[in-house]
Order: C-alpha cells, then structure tokens, then sequence
DNA sequence: GTTGAAAAGTGCTGCGA
DNA sequence: TCGCAGCACTTTTCAAC
C-alpha cells in the first residue's frame, strides 16, 4: 500500500505554512519562519515534502479578469444527449477557452461549465457559435453573474 | 477622468509576461527576460506598473484540495425570499468558509454559490445546519461535482 | 522606455546537534 | 528531525542610453 485514502500526514505547521502561502505566494520562508518561530529551512524541507506529496500544484498570479477587459462570468449547465458522451465533450471543451472550470455532476444538468468572456457579443458568439455546436450536447442553460462577491481558497 | 472603461494600457509584452505568470508564479524574472528577448529590469517594471493599476491582484499557492481532504465540491443555487435581502446574506455567507465563491446572478436563481468540503457529512452539515438556517433565504438546489475536469484561468 | 550591472535580500545545501 | 551558516540565485535599484 503505496498510498493512503486520507493523505493526513499534515501537522499543524504545515498547515500553518500552507494557509500563509495559499493567500500570498510571495511572502518569503524567513518571514513565514519568524511568525511560525521555526527555521527558515524547516519551512523549507516541509514544503518539499509537501510538493513531492503532490499536496500543492504549483503557484499561480492572480489578476483581475475586468481590468484586461473581461467583464462577464457566466455558469452553463449542460445536457448531453447521451451520459456516455462526456468524455468526449471534455476534449472538445477543453479548447475553447473560454471555459475556465467544468465540472461533471449530479443533478439536472450532465455537466456544470464557468465561462469567462470580454462583453455580451462575445458570450454570444461562444453560446451560440462554439458550444452550440459542439457534437453530442442536448441543449444549455446560462446563468450570468452580475457580481463576484466572494471568491477565495478553502480554509484548512 | 481618472480612470478609462477599458484598461487598454496593455501591450504585447505585458500580456506575454501575464500569460506566463498565471500558469506559474516561481518563473524568475530573468528567466522571462530570456524568453521574452528583454532585459530583467523590464518585466520588473511592468510588472510595477500592472500592480498599481490593479490588474494584478497578488499571487496564491495552488493546492489539491483532495489531498488535505477536502473531496466534495458542489454548487449551490439559491433562492432569496427578497431579491433586496441579497447584501445580507453576502455577510452572512462569508462567514461560512466552505463557500469559496458566491455570484449574484440573473436566472431562476438569485444567488449561486460554490462550496468545498471534506466528505458528505461535513457537506449535510452545511446545508442543513448552515446555511439553511441564514435569514432572508428560501430554498437551494444543490448541484454536486462529480469530477472537475478543467480548472483554468483566462486565455488573454 | 529600456538596458546592464551593482547592492540587497531570498532560497538552497550540508554539517552539527 | 530540526537549526544554523555559507553559497548561489533572484529581485530590486539606478545611472546611462
């Protein structure tokens, strides 16, 4: 058993480091270490292990999608004519990119998309000209967010 | 006027440096240079400028939420008994730290939500206990991710 | 606005406890 | 396993173009 179910190989110290780093990325290892009261390459092996346990993914620059001129989210939900037809929507998905998140799910719908677009002609040109005509979708029901009120990572 | 619609202050090499930074934030900023056929000074300061103006909002560590045992993801539509009632229940909503993103949003619902959490207890924990007991909400209709099959930022 | 190099700070590695 | 110290690398600054 080379793996386990629940990987809490965790203390409270990586945590800790985890939860700094998910806020700010760029805040250096001897700051972490004076607030944590621990050495800078303490921080250093844990965040190692962390990484190879393949616990964090990497870091990412946060911008804000409305100052480069995306201004509308919206959340499609999908209905594929047939179930066993998903897999094959997800490579067909995957280039347009515009979809920034899809997810497969229970419910209503077959499958769940966010979609990212620079005003209202866009979002159309993607419903009706790229998604629409995508092989094996059914038909798609759009939700538009007027306002982002909250939007953070989870908290360990 | 202080401040244009469209912050089309971008150029070419600022969108380069923002592509490459958005999929990983620890790239050097020599080594962009490199890449880019500048000198390290210049993205430095274009990444001042893209800073003060707002476009970048900071940089966060990805993590896998599955691996700290977080498993469950699941939107949540939301039905508000007045439309009015919504800055409310943002407030209220954001002391529940499983909701990661909450829009306010046309559609049949009046607010949809995303929420994290650790397995299906913990996920009945916070509907049942949580959030249905927040004033000024009707009912929700609860979508659960199966698989999330792309997470992505914007293309620019 | 861009360059190139010097100064300051951070990340990494090995030894000792 | 953790902490300390030295080396390598990166960021930051700045005078000059």
């Amino acid at each position: 058993m080379d793996k386990k179910y629940s990987n809490y190989d965790l203390d409270n110290l990586d945590i800790q480091i985890l939860s700094i780093l998910m806020n700010d990325a760029s805040i250096p290892y001897t700051e972490i270490a004076k607030k944590l009261i621990v050495s800078g390459g303490t921080i250093h092996v844990r965040m190692k292990k962390m990484e190879e346990l393949g616990i964090i993914k990497g870091s990412q620059l946060i911008i804000n999608p409305q100052k480069v001129g995306f201004d509308i989210t919206a959340f499609l939900g999908i209905y594929l004519e047939k179930g066993s037809q998903y897999s094959d929507a997800v490579k067909q998905l995957q280039d347009i990119k515009e979809v920034v998140e899809l997810h497969y799910c229970t419910g209503q719908y077959s499958m769940f998309a966010k979609i990212v677009c620079r005003d209202t002609a866009h979002l159309r040109k993607v419903l009706n000209e790229d998604i629409q005509s995508l092989t094996g979708i059914q038909r798609t029901e759009t939700i538009i967010s007027l306002e982002e009120s909250i939007k953070r990572q989870i908290t360990l």
